[in-house]
DNA sequence: TCTCGTTTTAAACGTATGTTTGAAACAGTT
DNA sequence: AACTGTTTCAAACATACGTTTAAAACGAGA
């Protein structure tokens, strides 16, 4: 029982203190001492800090991914053939998402956090990790979007794909801050669910725009 | 003319390396290496890597902003009274932007990356720093905005802003392997400006979309 | 040509980082 | 109770960082 509680509460040390500031701004004495742990504990226990990095992520994304093959799985099936409709292939994903982070919904946000930073930063490693590790769930993922949007062209639904990503990756990463000044701003703050609610018809409407202005 | 290239060339190197490796990631040994001038130069021009950084986004933002401001004057102007309509604003938004990196539209992206890097690192002088000096812009902005979008509740308004800038920010930002990676899988490259062609009605419609799911 | 303020330079300073080490503490087995 | 493999611990290691310093080089005005 000893080691399972030095490495998890490593891996919930590093992932709220990442979140906040950042990979590099975030030294092992940090998580160390947040964790209650001896220094070279990371090390003992994860090798080095980029592996302990990885970690964290790992940590979040296998279930949310054995979870979510299992419901793509399950549309698939119950489609049988027929086109698929978008904003439920958007609510599926939020819905999966939310629950991954299955204790807290702050989870979310924080995991958002780190995913922007994986992106943002430098973390060369990073980005060949879950390419490696998660490509093909994303895959599967698109393959349905691309049934679900057939009359867009693959360049057009390419970029928006994107477009959506950023969108939700960017609220969702700075939630806290968001909702706090939209509450000093109009008086009404939000939590990530709503948030998340919000996002969806904004996204469903982006990628089925028309490809003039409009 | 020895200053000006002293201080011209440090930030030069800063910006291109601050917006390929975040911040805290680049060391000012990096920097006046890359810029052919000795390490105290920093500390001598600028005080210290603090104060370079705000530097780098003044250099920016100051023109970009003085310029955006005469655009939103003269759209005001022009439009005496009546209601302005969603897409002009947002071309006439990057329109500014894209003239801002003037000698290159390469710049536009890098500038994103930078100002996406200020939102999720820790930086929290540079976020005050961006909010006195270039918040009043922004609220003149937001009015256009508001103005064009009588329909929203100021809440639905408040949030698709921030996913419009978050969509925006992140796909400028990642430009350049972006457009790499629509090159392997499509056989399609784009440069900046292109992509923001295919961002304008996927914002425009999104931030028109309906309050329920669509 | 000499002078004085500005700029550049090489070297050092103090501090913080990731990592390693070797001994101590621990837990389970015989 | 003695042994064994695992985990913790305090201390040290080497390295990299931002910043400071004092002297040298420079450039324009008298």
């Amino acid at each position: 029982m000893a080691q399972k509680d030095t490495v998890k509460s490593i891996l919930n040390a590093a992932e709220e203190l990442f979140s906040e500031r950042g990979f590099a701004e975030t030294s092992l004495r940090n998580i160390t001492t947040k964790a209650g742990v001896n220094l070279a504990a990371v090390n003992y226990h994860f090798g080095s800090k980029k592996a302990l990095i990885q970690a964290v992520f790992a940590r979040f994304l296998t279930p949310f991914c054995e979870d979510l093959e299992r419901e793509l799985d399950a549309v698939q099936a119950r489609l049988d053939g027929k086109v698929p409709e978008l904003p439920g292939i958007l609510m599926l994903l939020s819905q999966t998402a939310l629950r991954a982070g299955h204790d807290s919904p702050r989870r979310l946000g924080i995991f958002m956090r780190l995913l922007g930073l994986a992106y943002t930063q430098g973390q060369g490693h990073l980005r060949r990790f879950l390419q490696k590790e998660y490509g093909p769930v994303f895959k599967a993922f698109m393959r349905l979007v691309t049934a679900a949007t057939p009359e867009l062209s693959d360049e057009d639904r390419f970029w928006r794909i994107h477009f959506m990503l950023g969108a939700t990756v960017f609220t969702l990463s700075g939630a806290d801050s968001l909702t706090a000044m939209a509450e000093h701003d109009l008086g009404k703050g939000s939590d990530i669910a709503q948030v998340v609610d919000k996002l969806i018809p904004f996204l469903a409407s982006g990628l089925n725009a028309p490809h003039q202005a409009g």
